[in-house]
DNA sequence: AATAGTTTTGCAAATGTTTTCATAAATTCA
DNA sequence: TGAATTTATGAAAACATTTGCAAAACTATT
C-alpha cells in the first residue's frame, strides 16, 4: 500500500543508485563510450528499476538541440495535407525528431501565433505550408535563426528553400492535356484563392494557357467553389442546367473533380462521352472512381519525405546550405477526359 | 553588417535592457498583476525591440508544466484519423496546449518507442488510439503518472478514460439494419483486425448480431481485405464473379464500402437494386458518391472535441476524475441499400 | 617498482527560468 | 507627518541536466 508519491527518478536518483556520480550518468546516456563497461552496466540497471525517463528539457536549457520540428500546416483534415505531414513525420523520426505540429486554417494571424508557441518550446526547425507567408512570420523565424523549409510548393526563389510541386506546371500540364483533346469551350472550378497560394498558382497558370490557345473562358463558367464533394457536385449541376454548356471541366483539385463528376452524372450527361472532366492531385481514390480520374499527380508523400530530409540535415549541419527541390508533377491520364 | 551572431535574447538581458531584474521580467509574464504598470512598459518594449521568446524548456524543469500533449494515432493517413486529430489539435490549442505527435503505422514495438520519446519531452498529458495496447505501454503511462485517455473506441471499463463510440454498437446498427431490409444472403467485408480493436470489435458485433438473426455467413463471404478502394473493388468484383451472389455486402469501413460500390457497378450489378452495400464510418465524402453511401456515422470532430477537453481537463485539475464519454455513433440511412 | 601515459570518474560551474523571502518604495490612516 | 500597511522589486536558491577540468585509477613500459 505504499504510496505511488515517489518522487520521479532522477539524474541523480539513478546515480545514487548505481553508486556514481550524476556526470557519469549523463555521459552514459550522451557519449557511452566513454565510461567504463561494467559502471554502464550498473548504471543501466539503475535506470531500468527507477523507470528513469531522460528529461529533454534540461537538456534543451544546455542550447542542446530539443529534437522537435515544429510543422505547421493550415488543416489536416484534407487527405493530402494529412499524406504529406504523416511522410514527414515518419522520415522526421527516423532522423531522430519529434513533430511539434500546429495547424492554423488558413488564418495568418493564427499561423503566427501558433509559429511563436513552436518557437518557445524552442523547435530545431520549422517547416511551413506553401511559399506566401505573413512577412512577420519570417521575420520571426530569421530572428530566431533557425532553419526552415516551406512544403508542398516549389519555386526556384523561395524566401526558403522549397520542397515541393510547381503548381504552375501542373495546371499548365492539365490545361494543354484538355486543349490537346481539341476542347475549346471549358469551364473551370478552383477554390477561393486568397491566403492559398497553391490554388492561385495553378488557376493563373491554367488560364493562361489556355488564353495562349487563344480559349476564352466566359465569366460564369469561372467557378469559385469551396473545397467539398457536395458543393461542387451542386455548382456543377447548376452549371450544366444552361442550354450552352462546357465540353469539359478543369478542376482545381481532385475533390472538386470529384464532385463535378457526380455532378454531371446527376445531370444525366456522361463522363467523358458528354464532357470531359479533370482534377489536380491524384488523391487517394481517385484512380478508383468511375470513371477513373484524368489528374495531375502531386507526389505528396515524396514531397514529405524530402521536406524532411532537408530540414533534418539543416538541423544536423547547419553550415551546409539547404537547396529547394522540385518533386515533379506528373500527369496521369485516366477515363474522365476524351477526344472531343 | 553587424554580424547577427548576437546572443538569444534571455531573460537577463530583457532585464539588463528594462534596467529591472531578471525576477521581475519572470513575473511580468506569469503574474503581471504584481508589476507596476510603468515597469510593465519598460519590459513590454525591451521584449520587443530584443525580439525575446520564452523559453519552454527552462520553465519546464520547474515541474511546470510543458503546455504540450502527446498523441499517439496509428497513422494520419486515413481521412478519419486525420479528422480526429484535427479537431484534437484545435481544441487542445484553444485551451493552451501544444500538441506533440506520433504515428506508429499500427506497430507496437514503435508505440512503446514513440510513447518514450513523448516522455522524454515531459509531455503533460498523452492520448492514445484505440482501447488496446501493449501493456508495456500502459504500465510506462503509469509510471509517469500523468493523465492519459483513450479515444477513438469507447468502453464503460477501459484502463483509461475512453472517449469515442463503441464499435460493437456501430456493427450492431448496421447489421440489424440490412437485416430489416429482408436480407439473408449477406456477405462482409473487413479489414485485417490484427492490433485494431476498433476493426475488430465491428467485426464481431456484425457477426454476432447476424448470428442472432440466424444468418451464417458462409466461409467464402467473409472477405478480409486491406484498407484501401482498389483492393476492396477488385476483391467485390471477384466476390460477385461466382453464380451465387450475396443482396447485400456489409463493409467494415466505408473506404472498404466505395470500393465495394465501384467493383458491384463494375461487375454490371446495379446498387441498390440488384445489391446493397453498407459501410461504416461516415467518412467525407460518403453522402455524395451515387448512390450516396448509407452508414453509420462515427462522430470523428466531436470524439476529438472531448477527447481534448477530457485531456485537458484532467491536466489542469489533476484531483478531479476524468470519466469517459460516449459519442453516440448514428445509422445514415442513405441510397446505397434498399430492401430486397 | 617507478614512471609515463591513458582511461575513467567526480566536482563544480553553467544553463534559463521560477519562486521564496526579504527589503525598499508607495500609499493609507490617524 | 509619522507609523502602519500595502505594493513592487531584487537577491539568491532551486530545478535537472551537461561539460570543462582535474584527480584518481588503471596499463604499459622500462
Amino acid at each position: 500500500m505504499a504510496d505511488k508519491k515517489q518522487k520521479k527518478a532522477d539524474i541523480v536518483s539513478v546515480a545514487k543508485a548505481a553508486k556514481v556520480s550524476a556526470s557519469t550518468v549523463s555521459r552514459y546516456f550522451n557519449h557511452p563510450d566513454l565510461v567504463k563497461l561494467a559502471t554502464r552496466r550498473k548504471i543501466e540497471s539503475a535506470v531500468r528499476n527507477q523507470g528513469y525517463i531522460r528529461n529533454r528539457a534540461a537538456q534543451t536549457i544546455h542550447g542542446i538541440r530539443s529534437g522537435t520540428i515544429g510543422v505547421l500546416v493550415p488543416t489536416l483534415d484534407h487527405a493530402i495535407f494529412a499524406e504529406v505531414v504523416q511522410a514527414f513525420s515518419d522520415t522526421a523520426a527516423e532522423h531522430g525528431f519529434t513533430i511539434l505540429l500546429a495547424s492554423y486554417g488558413y488564418d495568418q494571424k493564427r499561423e503566427y501565433a501558433n509559429l511563436r508557441k513552436l518557437l518557445e518550446h524552442r523547435v530545431d526547425g520549422v517547416v511551413l505550408t506553401g511559399l506566401d507567408h505573413d512577412e512577420a512570420i519570417f521575420q520571426l523565424i530569421d530572428s530566431q535563426n533557425i532553419p526552415s523549409v516551406l512544403m508542398w510548393n516549389y519555386a526556384e526563389t523561395s524566401r526558403y528553400p522549397s520542397i515541393g510541386a510547381d503548381n504552375a506546371l501542373a495546371g499548365k500540364l492539365i490545361a494543354e492535356h484538355i486543349l490537346s483533346l481539341g476542347h475549346r469551350d471549358i469551364a473551370y472550378m478552383f477554390p477561393p484563392t486568397t491566403g492559398n497560394d497553391r490554388a492561385e498558382g495553378r488557376r493563373s497558370s491554367v488560364i493562361k494557357t489556355l488564353n495562349a490557345a487563344g480559349v476564352i473562358v466566359p465569366e460564369h463558367w469561372q467557378l469559385t467553389t469551396v473545397y467539398s464533394i457536395s458543393t461542387s457536385k451542386r455548382d456543377t449541376q447548376d452549371l450544366l442546367k444552361a442550354a450552352q454548356k462546357p465540353t469539359a471541366i478543369i478542376c482545381g483539385n481532385d475533390i472538386l473533380a470529384t464532385g463535378a463528376l457526380y455532378g454531371a452524372t446527376a445531370a444525366g450527361l456522361s463522363v467523358p462521352n458528354d464532357i470531359s472532366i479533370a482534377g489536380i492531385g491524384d488523391f487517394k481514390g481517385s484512380s478508383d472512381i468511375e470513371p477513373a480520374l484524368t489528374t495531375v499527380r502531386l507526389p505528396a508523400k515524396r514531397i514529405g519525405q524530402n521536406a524532411a530530409i532537408a530540414l533534418a540535415n539543416a538541423i544536423v549541419k547547419p553550415d551546409e546550405i539547404v537547396t529547394g527541390t522540385h518533386c515533379e508533377p506528373e500527369l496521369i491520364i485516366r477515363g474522365s477526359c476524351a477526344k472531343i
